[in-house]
Order: C-alpha cells, then structure tokens, then sequence
DNA sequence: ATCTTTGCAAACTTTTTGCACCAAT
DNA sequence: ATTGGTGCAAAAAGTTTGCAAAGAT
C-alpha cells in the first residue's frame, strides 16, 4: 500500500482511523463528500469521529493522496489524486463526468501559451447540463 | 434602468434596500461576495441587514439579473449575469481572470458534440496557478 | 518514552429561516 | 388594504480548533 508507506515517510502514524477512511474513499471510487466517507466509516467504527475524517482527509491531501474539489455550488468533495481529471458537473442531476484527456489537453496548452496560466487539473471543473437533462427540456 | 422593471413585472417591490444592493453590485463591476456587497451597502445605510442582502441577491438571481459562482474554494461571489464569461482562478493569490471567448466557445462545442454536455458559460470555473504566481516559483 | 493522532465539545464561517412589523403598490 | 420585504434573532450546514487522554512508533 503505497499511501501508507507515504505516511510512514513523513513521520505519520498509521491508525485505524486512517486506514478507514482510505479505503472507504478507495471503495467508493469517485467523488466523496466528508460526510459520505464519515457515514461509511462511522458505520463499521462508532467511535471514529467526523472531525477525525476532517483531519485526515487533511494529512492525506497534504501527502498528495487525495484531492478537493468544489463541484459547483456545495460542499467540498474528495477523490484519489492518481484519478486526476477534469471534472464536469450537471447542475441540474448532480452527475459528474469527466472530460476527455485530449480536450482538456489542448484547453490547457492554449491557456498557457496565451495566457501564462496554468491550470491544475485535478482542479478544474465546468458547470453545465448532461445530455439527460438538457434533453427532457428545459 | 432594466433591472427595475424586471422586479416590477414579477410583481416584486423595488425597497431602498434593493436599489442598494443592485447598485453596490454594479459599481463592484466584478465578482463580490454577500459580504462585501453588505459592507458597502451597510456602509451607506446601516439599518440594512445582512440577511437581507442575501434575500435580494436570491431574488435577483431569480430574475436572472445576478449571478452566483464558487470560485474555488470559499464562498460565493456573485456577478451580473450580463458580464457573462468563464472564470479562471489563480488558486495561489485568488486572482480572477477571465478566459478568453473563442477558446470557450470552442471548448463548448468539442463537450456539445462529443457527450451532449452543455456548458453554462457562466457557471464555468477553471483553478490553476497564474501567471505571476507561477513565476515567483512553486 | 516520545510525539502524533484522537475524541469530544465548542467555536467559527457562511447562509438560511421564522416571525412580527413595516412599507411599496 | 394588500401582500411582499425587512429587521432581528436564532438555527442550520459545513468545517476547524483547543485540550487532555490514548495510541503508534
């Protein structure tokens, strides 16, 4: 398990907590919210707390394993770092896709060349409607 | 002035209130938070109150006037909805940017075209680090 | 033994809501 | 006179923090 060895490198501690709220964002492999991790966690250990889930969700995104996001309006929401992508969020369903690699490629390119702006993938998110919505009209 | 008479035909009443949240907006001529907005309207009329800035805000959005985004991390902004563009979000020093037309339309039309995804221009936030801040080194 | 992490409770920040009063139409 | 808007205070939602006790190394 690479995160924990992450953690060992930088003089942290693996505790239980810790090693539940990995796997429960690695089980849930997509976008998670605090709360929805907590839940899962707090489901097998009681005693684990949400501040606790904060807390490491904090130390992990320090040591580079997840990152969060803000999809549209709400709150944050976790994901693995090694599942970079750009994110486009219905705003209407909630759904999240992610966009194709060669088009946020070029998006990117072209804003750095003309704009000296670079952005961070694992950043980025686009608001709009899916194909569902926008097709039972709107 | 458009905005008035957009309250009137929905049968909403134009307050002191209103007019001065409407115009600390447009003087801000950018992106601003409830907060902001409050402090310069609060500045001028201490009697109004924070919630109601939130209230006229919500209306204002109904009528399709103002706008909301999250930027990133943090609270909410809001803009007028004819300054309508897509964000870009210096996630170092918070500076907003705005993304160039064409290379949004042509973004918009790649994600139409290949997922059925529409993009709402105004909704539309890209995180990344700019220019002066990727120069002072990261 | 050391020093990080945890549980807990409480604070904080941003936004929303209930209610009685007030004001725009 | 209506009915929508406002002030106020209090709640809600999401996240952070201080502290003493517990646990990983």
């Amino acid at each position: 398990m690479k995160t924990v060895e992450a953690i060992h490198n930088q003089g942290g501690r693996v505790t239980p907590a810790r090693r539940a709220v990995i796997s429960a964002i690695v089980e849930a492999s997509g976008h998670v919210s605090a709360e929805e991790i907590f839940s899962v966690v707090h489901g097998q250990s009681p005693d684990i707390h949400l501040s606790t889930v904060y807390r490491t969700l904090d130390a992990l995104e320090k040591l580079g394993v997840v990152e969060h996001v803000h999809l549209g309006h709400g709150r944050a929401v976790y994901h693995l770092e090694d599942n970079v992508h750009q994110h486009l969020v219905c705003d209407d369903c909630g759904a999240v896709l992610e966009a194709p690699k060669d088009l946020s490629k070029q998006l990117e390119q072209e804003l750095e060349n003309r704009l000296g702006f670079h952005i961070r993938a694992h950043h980025f998110s686009i608001l709009g409607i899916c194909k569902n919505c926008y097709h039972k009209k709107r």
